[in-house]
DNA sequence: CTTGACCTATGGGTAACCCAAGGGTTTTAC
DNA sequence: GTAAAACCCTTGGGTTACCCATAGGTCAAG
């Protein structure tokens, strides 16, 4: 099968699979005549297994590598074991990230209410946002490095 | 002050100054001898705001957005409340989103245990991967677009 | 044999920076 | 007084996982 009818059947787009191809995660034959990606069946479970992975967070990168694996006969369950186990403290920060994130949305958007003001006054800016804390790694006279 | 030094008041990287300068959140003089940027107190404020900003998940051209309004002596808080409240829940749809990537990658790590098997038998990548569910918008014979 | 649908490769765009290179300037120390 | 360290400048390329536009070749149907 051609590049769009792979890409219909795994519910991607053309550009999706030209792209995994370009990165070595699909290996199409090449029609000899007109050059066109030739795919099977085989091509089919690959990208639904590249779909899943990068439901799990997987990067492009790390799936070649996963699938290279398999290709050379090597099991990749225990890297992938490794990879979730890794990956899974950095996921729980970024939500913890984000939910604080959010509420510090709400509480901006609570405290709006109350905000005698609407205009600025030339020195702020939108009290909204000014009233806000620090982040936390703001410097101030300390010689500290970020990251 | 020079880029490092407000750079260093701010807790973040010259490089990030410069950055901002480029995309003119920030309007220092110029030296008239060597060019270099030259900051004042109120772009340590502005920086701030900026940062707060940001923590806000305010995007960098929103955030120009916001200060020209400001420099023009409007009121920018009804726009940042209106940004605010369009923002809440595609943050909110992105928490959910991780949270169901990290339950399943726990999902997967404890199924680990479970598996029968290690070496792929030359069909399998991973089961680990390949017994997840397809992600909901797998088109299979449907002939639907995602996005 | 001409559409229209599909294929190809290339190159540029996205967001918010980071980093290296090449070259000028200022500060500090001897 | 000068040389090295430290800092400044701009330009251009890299990061992630694709999307999109372009120009041009190919194929199925009428």
């Amino acid at each position: 099968m051609k590049v769009s009818e792979l890409a219909r059947l795994a519910g991607v787009t053309a550009e999706t699979v030209r792209h995994y191809t370009r990165e070595r995660l699909l290996h199409p034959e090449r029609h000899p005549d007109n050059g066109y990606q030739l795919f099977g069946q085989d091509d089919l479970d690959r990208l639904r297994f590249i779909q899943r992975a990068r439901t799990l967070g997987f990067g492009v990168a790390e799936i070649r590598d996963i699938l290279d694996h398999a290709d050379h006969g090597d099991s990749p369950c225990p890297m992938v074991r490794d990879l979730l186990a890794s990956r899974l403290p950095q996921i729980r920060e970024r939500i913890r990230e984000l939910q604080s994130l959010a509420s510090r949305m709400e509480q901006a958007l609570a405290a709006w209410d109350e905000m005698p003001d609407g205009t600025p006054d030339g020195h702020s800016l939108c009290r909204l946002i000014e009233s806000f804390p620090e982040p936390l790694n703001a410097g101030h006279e300390t010689g500290e490095e970020t990251r």
